[in-house]
RNA sequence: GCGGGCGUGGCGGAACCGGUAGACGCAGCGGACUUAAAAUCCGCAGGGCGCAAGCCCGUGAGGGUUCGACUCCCUCCGCCCGCACCA
């Protein structure tokens, strides 16, 4: 009979915190080096600090420390972070908003939201967290980029920004919208700056080739970062220019082709509008000129690159085709090519080059087809509004092409190579769209470079006893502009190599530099360098990544650039930070509008039995679309509102069912509720099972249902355990639930006094539910714990190994199937020999039936599994 | 245009290596308990025909391989994501 006080209801509200103390002063999360269990470091994209945890946090930590904990319990000495990516712009803009302090602001949101994390009760190890914006941190960050400069891998470069006149900054291509600064609204201007980059093309082939070992990674991102470095193979060689009075011009002109062997159906050469000798002509050329400036205008957002039509303007110059000196091309400046790719200048080849067909086409310039399909004729070879752009296929030939006539393209890439570099005017050539990576950004909140410039010496950089170059706090930001630059004493500094007067640099770092390194930082986030290497080699690579999509090219891209840089410098000893990368998908939710089109947060909508209504103002509302969670669409659901309600285990639970974590997930009110419910449920029959006596050791005869029971509960066992490994939660989670159904149903089974046996395998069954789900629901896991009488943590407990035995049947279900046709199923003895399943299943009823007057001519028998007549 | 991925009940999704399609959950329906409701518990549930036993159809469409196909191959359709004037 159980105590009429007993708690009926589970209180989450009451039971977590105090188990999420508990673990706390158990140290349960607390990694140490120098243990003998092997390593395991599982690692989540750390947040920035905006204020509040959302939706795809919870999906995202949840993912991790479920694994953490699964791996604790296996025996895995598990590293589990966490910090915070606490540099960017909406610290500032916070402060131009508000007036607050970027730095107030953002550590108040830190602590805020480590509050709400450990509310949601993850296991991390917060004797390790930093924020990026702690000078201890950055000061080894710019410790680092000064080893990178004495390594080569940092240039000061020109280069074309977007400049925003009225706030003074320079803007990120996402940050111009329709060729306006997303906050000031004014037109944006190019501007050539100099700024520092990282040679992140050192790494080009590197980055490339590393990917295949990469085999624990999703193909997508893989796929992702290959285009991204877009690697070529092609050939660079020259053309010889005159001008119009057949005057050779000084330089010839280098270009870049993949496809060499089109050469003899050139018939224009193209240059960028920025290209050096477009802008030399301009200068005696207001047409060129014009068109220079009418390039620059259009800008470069990827709409307006795709409407532009293909436009050029014509350069008094021909280039003299190398294979055959006779001929002169035509030179123009075309739109269309880019000055940032090759060298800035191409070959038109119409026939087989898409923009350089519509060019051709534009300005009546010759179409010669030089591929050709093998069973067309050369003469009947003709090309229409579309290019013949293909060249890897076996049955082309190459055409109207001289000495190259009857190769494949194959062979004819290969001559053409040959013969230019015989001519001494060129030579085979990869190239890479991969460009380096701008770093500069003219922003306070941001991690200060640490350079001087002095007009005597030119740029010297900080000494690294001076380290760290730390932000004045003392700043402005009543007017637009970077504050560090208008700071009265900040960047007036001595050079520390002539003791002149001199100035720091004022731009900051790109904020993803600081997450480019954070990683390795977490294996020693208290050393004096910027990692500890004996540290560092225990604990990475980073076992298990997890995070969103989004960050498939640039975070990790930065970081596997990062990784070398550092192993080439001696701060890492590894080029792959990640072994295993997972990214999951993204919580989305129904939309909702008023009749009117304005959009109503869900938690406003009232559900009535005619439809939906708001339930303040009483109106219509219309359901839209599932979408991501977004304040604009007002689609979001406040995790901290849910833990309040429901507890973090509920939260947990349901993010994790249903759907697999690659894959988008549903929040639903229903849903939640429906986790809820599961957690009362296994509350109630945990402590139903508790009053159960039972005997601590195994009674020598078990009755089938104690069998039963047992084996439903190992074989859950094994499953969830391999389900986990996989990280198919939700699979996992559904065989939880069978478990819980064959437990309740054990117990009613047993009555309020089930025999010894079936009371043992209840207990039995009960604790090892405990265990399985304890990753997940761990408030819940310690409080059945507690109340089935254990002792200790089960955060602390090892996870429990199926018994062996109890996984194998005495007999099996087989399926028996006429002609593939599934007709009935019995049940055989699981070691039954051939002839006797072969013998059974044509004594079935159904099995007669189905091959009255038929003929037997072969019989298939999967063992446990299915047999197969075949009759005709 | 190029590249990647995905199409399974009303919904989210299961299905090991080619072997009983639809586990589990949500929503739904019926019943028990209750004065009533909530909660809880029991049961039903892909579609069609049938009183039933059972039979037929069924994993986007069509074809192929196979004793057997959600799974492998080919063609097509649809959706999602990424990249995109990259020479």
């Amino acid at each position: 009979m159980a105590a009429m006080n007993k708690p009926k209801r589970y209180s989450p509200e009451e039971v977590e915190p105090k188990w999420q103390k508990a673990w706390d002063e158990a140290g349960v999360a607390r990694a140490e080096e120098g243990s003998d269990k092997p390593k395991f470091y599982v690692l989540e994209m750390f947040p920035y600090p905006s204020g509040r945890i959302h939706m795809g946090h919870v999906r995202n930590y949840t993912l991790g420390d479920v694994l953490a904990r699964y791996k604790r319990a296996q025996g895995f000495n598990v590293l589990h972070p966490m910090g915070w990516d606490a540099f960017g712009m909406p610290a500032e803009n916070a402060a131009m908003q508000k007036g607050v302090h970027p730095k107030a602001w953002t550590y108040d949101n830190i602590a805020y939201m480590k509050g709400q994390l450990k509310r949601l009760g993850f296991s991390l190890d917060w004797s390790r967290e930093f924020a990026t914006c702690d000078p201890e941190y950055y000061k080894h960050e710019q410790a680092m980029f000064l080893d990178f400069m004495d390594a080569g891998l940092v240039e000061r470069q020109k280069a074309l920004v977007n400049w925003d006149p009225v706030d003074q900054t320079v803007l990120a291509n996402e940050q111009v919208i329709d060729g306006r600064g997303w906050r000031s609204g004014a037109l944006v201007e190019k501007r050539e700056l100099d700024q520092w980059f990282l040679k992140i093309t050192h790494y080009a082939e590197d980055l490339l080739k590393g990917l295949d070992e990469l085999d624990k990674w999703p193909e997508k991102v893989k796929v992702m970062q290959r285009n991204w470095i877009g690697r070529s193979e092609g050939a660079r060689f020259t053309f010889r220019l005159v001008d119009e009075q057949g005057k050779e011009w000084p330089e010839p002109l280098p270009v870049y082709t993949t496809r060499p062997d089109t050469l003899f159906g050139a018939s224009f050469v193209a240059l960028s509008p920025d290209h050096p000798i477009t802008k030399k002509l301009a200068e005696n050329d207001p047409a060129i000129a014009e068109f220079i400036r009418e390039c620059a205008a259009l800008g470069t957002s990827e709409e307006a690159i795709e409407k532009a039509e293909k436009k050029g303007v014509r350069l008094p110059l021909y280039a003299i085709h190398p294979f055959r000196p006779e001929v002169k091309l035509p030179v123009y400046a075309a739109n269309f090519v880019l000055m940032t790719y090759g060298e800035g200048a191409i070959f038109g080849c119409p026939a087989h080059d898409q923009r350089d067909l519509d060019f051709a086409r534009k300005y009546g310039l010759p179409v010669i087809p030089v591929v050709c399909p093998k069973d067309t004729p050369p003469e009947k070879c003709e090309i229409g509004d579309e290019a013949l752009t293909d060249s890897e296929r076996d049955d082309l030939v190459m055409i109207n092409s001289d000495w190259m006539n009857g190769m494949t393209p194959k062979e004819a890439k290969e001559a053409a190579i040959a013969k230019l570099e015989e001519m001494g005017i060129g030579e085979r050539k990869v190239n890479y769209r991969l460009r380096d990576w701008g770093v500069s950004r003219q922003r306070y909140w941001g991690c200060p470079i640490p350079v001087i410039h002095c007009p005597e010496c030119g740029i010297v950089k900080v000494p690294k006893e001076d380290l760290p170059v730390t932000l004045p706090e003392d700043v402005t930001f009543d007017e637009p502009g970077n504050p560090l630059v208008r700071h009265p004493t900040w960047k007036h500094v001595k050079c520390p190599q002539c003791g002149g007067d001199a100035e720091r640099e004022t731009d900051t770092f790109d904020t993803f530099i600081d997450s480019s390194w954070y990683y390795a930082r977490f294996c020693s986030p208290h050393a004096d360098v910027p990692v500890d290497l004996e540290k560092a080699k225990y604990w990475m690579p980073v076992d298990q990544y997890i995070g969103g999509i989004e960050h498939a090219i640039l975070h990790l891209l930065y970081s596997r650039f990062f990784a070398r840089a550092m192993k080439d410098t001696g701060h890492l000893h590894l080029k792959e930070p990640f072994a295993a990368l997972f990214t999951q998908g993204m919580v989305v939710h129904e939309t909702y509008k008023t009749e009117s089109g304005e959009w109503v947060e869900p938690a406003l909508v009232e559900r009535r039995e005619d439809g939906l209504y708001h339930r303040e103002t009483g109106e219509r509302i219309i359901a839209g679309p599932v979408e991501k969670m977004s304040k604009s669409k007002k689609n979001v659901i406040d995790p901290e509102a849910i833990v309040e309600k429901y507890g973090a285990d509920t939260a947990r639970w349901f993010i994790l069912s249903d759907s697999p974590p690659e894959r988008d997930i549903e929040w639903t009110e229903a849903g939640v509720e429906g986790a809820w419910r599961f957690v009362q449920r296994v509350w109630r029959l945990i402590d139903e099972i508790a009053d159960v006596t039972a005997p601590t050791e195994r009674p020598d005869n078990l009755g089938d249902d104690a069998l039963a029971l047992r084996r439903a509960a190992h074989r859950t066992l094994a499953a969830v355990t391999k389900d986990i490994e996989a990280l198919r939660f939700n699979v996992a989670i559904a065989r939880i639930h069978e478990l819980v159904n064959a437990i309740s149903q054990a117990l009613r089974k047993g009555g309020g006094n089930p025999p010894e046996d079936l009371a043992f395998a209840l207990r039995e069954a009960a604790e090892l539910l405990v265990q399985m789900f304890a990753p997940m629901m761990p408030h819940l896991a310690e409080e059945c714990w507690q109340r089935l009488g254990r002792q200790g943590l089960v955060a602390q407990t090892s996870w429990p190994r199926a018994e062996e035995t109890l996984l194998q049947q005495d007999t099996v279900k087989m399926a028996v199937q006429v002609n593939g046709k599934r007709r009935t199923e019995m049940e055989v003895p699981k070691d039954a020999p051939r002839e006797e399943i072969e013998k059974l299943a044509l004594q079935q009823d159904a099995v007669q039936r189905a091959i009255a007057g038929k003929q037997v001519r072969r019989i298939i028998v999967v063992p446990g599994r299915i047999v197969n007549i075949v009759a005709s």
